[in-house]
DNA sequence: GCGACAG
DNA sequence: ATCTTGTCGC
């Protein structure tokens, strides 16, 4: 897919910030998403102390969960991993392996926060700005914000919220484990985003999506490992 | 100043 | 994110 440049990735952590903070008037976490039959997950998998990034993008099919394109990137990256710069760092590879996409995906999950970030952009808010898509955050663990623990039940969540906001949602999405975070990226509202990211899940915490190119980045880095 | 801190 | 085997529980 077309992707059109919307700034420079040559960035220092100060500028990062500031570039978040414009940035951050143009996200836009209100429009209902609408049907979706296709959905994109993105992941990045890397060796430690490594800055060699395998990238992954993995469009799934909604109604059975099945795997309709794949593609995949290795880039290096020189922006070090700070809590609320995890666009920067792995920004640049994720879009490398969209470029690559021929399918184009009705919504994008990531593997992160989209709206529940500092200065409310994180990386799914970001993304969307790039690819110009509906996305959303789905992440294992908080980065702001707090929840109360939601019910044992899939479905169940609380809101999470910062200060007076409520910038997400902790849902369950499978019994006994622990809950996901869920937050509005770019051309979607909260409702919507939970709404999908329950729909695409499949029996196990992460929805299909995100998990389909987590399994992908790793058997990628694992394919590339040269003794 | 201290603690927290997506991946 | 990654380093790592088996093991307890739904």
């Amino acid at each position: 897919m077309q992707i059109k440049t919307l700034h420079s990735w040559d960035l220092t952590p100060t500028e990062a910030v500031a570039l978040q903070r414009e940035l951050a008037g143009r996200v836009d976490t209100r429009t209902p998403l609408g049907h979706c039959a296709l959905v994109a997950g993105a992941d990045i998998s890397y060796e430690r102390f490594s800055p060699v990034f395998y990238a992954a993008v993995v469009v799934v099919r909604v109604a059975d969960g099945a795997v309709v394109e794949t593609q995949t990137a290795i880039r290096e990256s020189p922006f070090p991993y700070v809590p609320g710069l995890l666009s920067v760092r792995e920004g640049p590879a994720v879009l490398e392996a969209f470029a690559k996409l021929r399918t184009i995906p009705d919504a994008v999950m990531f593997d992160g926060q989209g709206y529940a970030h500092p200065r409310r952009i994180g990386l799914a808010c970001h993304m969307g700005l790039w690819l110009n898509l509906p996305t959303l955050g789905c992440a294992k663990s908080l980065l702001v914000g707090q929840a109360r623990v939601p019910g044992p039940r899939p479905g169940a969540m609380t809101s999470l919220r910062d200060g007076k906001d409520t910038i997400g949602k902790a849902v369950r999405t499978r019994r006994g484990i622990k809950p996901v975070y869920v937050s509005a990226g770019h051309k979607i509202d909260l409702a919507s985003a939970v709404r999908l990211v329950l729909k695409c899940c499949r029996g196990y915490r992460l929805p299909e999506p995100t998990r389909q190119a987590h399994l992908c980045v790793n058997s990628l880095r694992r394919a590339a490992w040269i003794p």
